[in-house]
DNA sequence: ATGTTAATGCAATTATGTTGCAAATATAAC
DNA sequence: GTTATATTTGCAACATAATTGCATTAACAT
């Protein structure tokens, strides 16, 4: 593996944001996680590093420009996770489905499966989907049996 | 229409909730709706005649006992709808797809559109399936053409 | 009519998210 | 390297959403 904060290092000037602490750091822990990471999560493990607030800002900041992608879990708490590629300001490429297991509640990102084309009544029209699967994930099936 | 109140109150019955004013106030607030209702605007429209404690208590009891299901729109704001048939304590058959209008924002169940089955990756057990559809609504696209 | 259980309302607390503003800092220009 | 400038941060205050404990009230079975 090279260098990875050189790499968040040049995402972020790509994006027109300065290379700042708790950014890197957010992005640090993000990519370290094969799910996506809710906002509690990230305060916690960011304690007094940065404040909540501009946890908030850079999450936001991130996600207008296409670095990262917002999910909702079946509670309705934010989480976060890194755009896999092709996504920009302009355009999200997230309507892969994402998985919320019941057992530990990660969120993963199944971006191989792809939603459906779906048929809606006459006169609705579709901009985004998004798809969200609970159940148990392969890790927790495994404990399970 | 037959007598709805009476209608809500074998309802309530039949769950083993008693009938309680804020209960049967829900209900009828519910029904009278053709999409899902927020909880801010349930809140909004019921005024003093119940605390807020009330109201969640109300909503948590009705999705226990599978009377109303909650749906979350794209801002993570919980909205209920009561369940078309079929559903119970035991098991709920909301798997119909929900469309939120980025216009009106209103929460419509499209009972009609079932949601594809779906090929997860190996270990992955789904057990629910939860598809809310963005855009514009039949009204909404109306009124911008 | 009355006793028991369930439900409500109130107060207090916790969690979650937002806004305005002054201080700090990244970066570009010199 | 220093300095100017625009961005970003941190703090304080505020706003909204949700939860808990407890005393009071109301439903309904007997």
């Amino acid at each position: 593996m090279e260098n990875k904060t050189a790499r968040f290092e040049k995402l972020l000037v790509k994006n027109g944001l300065k290379r700042t602490a708790p950014r890197l750091q957010v992005l640090e822990i993000l990519s370290g996680r094969d799910s996506a990471t809710s906002q509690p999560y990230l305060e916690q493990v960011m304690g007094k590093d940065a404040d909540r607030v501009t946890l908030y800002r850079v999450l936001q900041a991130f996600e207008e420009k296409g670095i990262i992608h917002k999910v909702l879990d079946q509670q309705g708490t934010a989480n976060y996770a890194i755009c896999s590629d092709g996504c920009s300001a302009h355009e999200h490429h997230d309507e892969h489905v994402h998985f919320n297991c019941d057992n530990c509640h990660k969120i993963y990102c199944l971006d191989t499966v792809k939603i459906p084309a779906l048929k809606v009544p006459a006169g609705f029209k579709v901009e985004h989907l998004n798809l969200i699967a609970t159940g148990l994930c392969a890790s927790c099936s495994d404990k399970v049996n």
